[in-house]
DNA sequence: TTTTATATGTCAATCGGTTGACAGAAATTT
DNA sequence: AAATTTCTGTCAACCGATTGACATATAAAA
């Protein structure tokens, strides 16, 4: 078998009859070049097909156009078009996006992390949900967070949580709910999403309602989650209204809801959260409170790319949740 | 402000009062080491906080650790559930995965496979339907496609798309149904899918039945998907069964046909395909073909990786599909 | 005691581009 | 004709880690 050799600038340089330096100016337009150099220079590359080491540029450059999402999972609708919308824009801007799933595990978060640190990325977003990773703490290099509070000095960007768990729980009460039930993901994470159910209690409370809670973690299996929903319609056969963390969730709660015989919507009310296109697409006839994806990505990729660009005093951002009326009820 | 000063190899060799070759030998335990070295070098390690730089690493070894997933988008429930399961296999291979989201775009395409053609990652793997991408021609570096003919020297994981074709017409047979059509992509998309298409019509050839296929690209908007299907309503107010090409126009499909007073199962059958996770927990009511999404994550990266260790022949693969009953029907 | 195996460490080239410093030639000004 | 500005191009250091070649010291074997 034929070995291969990589070709380099200066194989290109030598068939052109110049020099690395002139070859490198013609990669970059950088100062003066005749036409006649250019030609053969460009020459030299077609004939060898040439391709510049990425790698090498990246070195002398401190700098890889690389960013990372660290989010639980993609195979999520919520966080799926997060992904996809924070792709889009940051790749127009020249940035390619490296996936990190990190499935709620602390310690890929924390590798991620350290890619970051080892000057692999440019700059890093993250969403999962781990507690206690200390190495945040540590580093002034390039975070934003979104939906999820990880250190002082790291701008987050949410939606507006509090707002969110309002419109939710009034629709509720709106469409005569007497005993309604909020589930959501155990507390001890620390999310902005602990402001739905403070909007929750408030409501509640403000109507002398006794609020319920029942906590599903984020990444337990299915089977985890349906036993839970079964439990909470046992113990509360009296509940006619749910509000729910996610719309998995309550498309979950919805199909549970059937096997008590609990219809949507004349017996049971459920709003979810989050409006995600897919869900919207599959359950259309789901009420829930839309979270604004596109803007968030917007925000977010502002708000890195300031901090790449060295600005220091970079801001955190609430975005306005918007109630997406089921399409049936 | 401090100009904080990055902590390179050099300065940790200093610090321990050793030589560079020493550190990196304490860091690539390579060659003979005294305990008392290296404890020494850890020690100025951590106290220098001492973060090799990934890209200098990358550019002598020539290798990134890196793969770029060229699809779509990730913003679909059977690409989203494929990326997760790639990256989580990858992940644990010590690869890094690069989102590639080509929107059907050729320009991006293009884009990523010279990310690999200029060493910035390892390998490709592609599940994006553009034509004529000549560049695949011209390489030998290390590619697998999912779902997709690219070219010769190219090797393939799909699912049985004939097999899949066959069960779903079947399965809307033997419920009686009396006048099918099939929607698809295009055909001119270069895409084992069309196999589906070829197993309708034969089957409905068999039984003496006319074919008919409506065509949506994959990319058009929503609302043009829906212009389509009641377009088809109206064509073939007959219709009694629908074989659609994925589970979204299968649920958007069973939404048109409300409009035209059409109730599943009870007016109308359709069988989708795909069969992810999401889909399953969003419309679990849904029958559909489900591709073996894991085991497919599964080959191409295993594939993947021979090709990356120099292995030259690398076969294409067919992995079976299943029918996943409805919940309701 | 000499030879050989094992342990410890240093030097300098290398991966492949990029760019500041500098030099000579041509064009323009004074 | 001399001085200045505008072109065109070369040289060598540099980005930060890796490793083959080599030197020396110590321990084990002959």
């Amino acid at each position: 078998m034929v070995e291969k050799k990589t070709i380099k600038l200066d194989d290109v340089a030598k068939l052109a009859g110049v020099s690395k330096t002139t070859v490198s100016r013609v990669l970059n337009n950088r100062g003066y070049l005749s036409e006649k150099t250019i030609k053969k220079v460009h020459e030299a590359m077609d004939e060898l097909n040439y391709r510049p080491n990425a790698i090498a540029r990246q070195l002398f450059k401190q700098k890889t156009n690389l960013v990372a999402l660290v989010f639980p999972t993609v195979d999520n609708p919520f966080f799926a078009e997060l992904e996809a919308e924070l792709e889009k824009r940051f790749d127009r801007l020249g940035y390619r996006v490296l996936m990190g799933n990190s499935q709620n595990n602390p310690k890929k978060e924390r590798d991620y992390l350290k890619l970051l640190l080892n000057h692999q990325v440019d700059g890093l977003i993250v969403g999962s949900h781990n507690q206690g990773i200390s190495e945040y703490k540590k580093t002034t290099r390039p975070i934003v967070s979104i939906e999820r509070f990880v250190g002082k000095q790291i701008p987050v960007v949410s939606s507006d949580n509090y707002q969110g768990g309002l419109l939710a729980v009034q629709r509720l009460l709106n469409d005569g709910c007497k005993h309604i039930i909020h589930t959501n993901y155990p507390i001890n994470l620390v999310s902005p999403n602990e402001l739905r159910q403070q909007a929750y209690e408030d409501l509640m409370n403000k109507h002398n309602r006794k609020p319920i809670t029942y906590s599903v973690s984020f990444d337990v299996s299915d089977e985890e989650k349906e036993r839970v929903f079964r439990k909470m319609f046992q113990e509360h056969p009296e509940v006619d209204g749910i509000f729910a963390d996610n719309d998995t969730n309550a498309s979950l709660i919805i199909r549970i809801g059937k096997e008590f015989n609990r219809h949507v919507p004349d017996d049971l009310k459920v709003v979810g959260y989050d409006g995600a296109n897919i869900t919207r697409m599959l359950s259309p006839e789901l009420t829930t409170v839309q979270q604004p994806i596109p803007e968030m990505a917007t925000k977010a990729v502002e708000l890195l790319l300031q901090l790449i660009n060295g600005k220091t005093d970079v801001k955190s951002v609430t975005l306005p949740v918007k109630l997406i009326n089921s399409t049936t009820a």
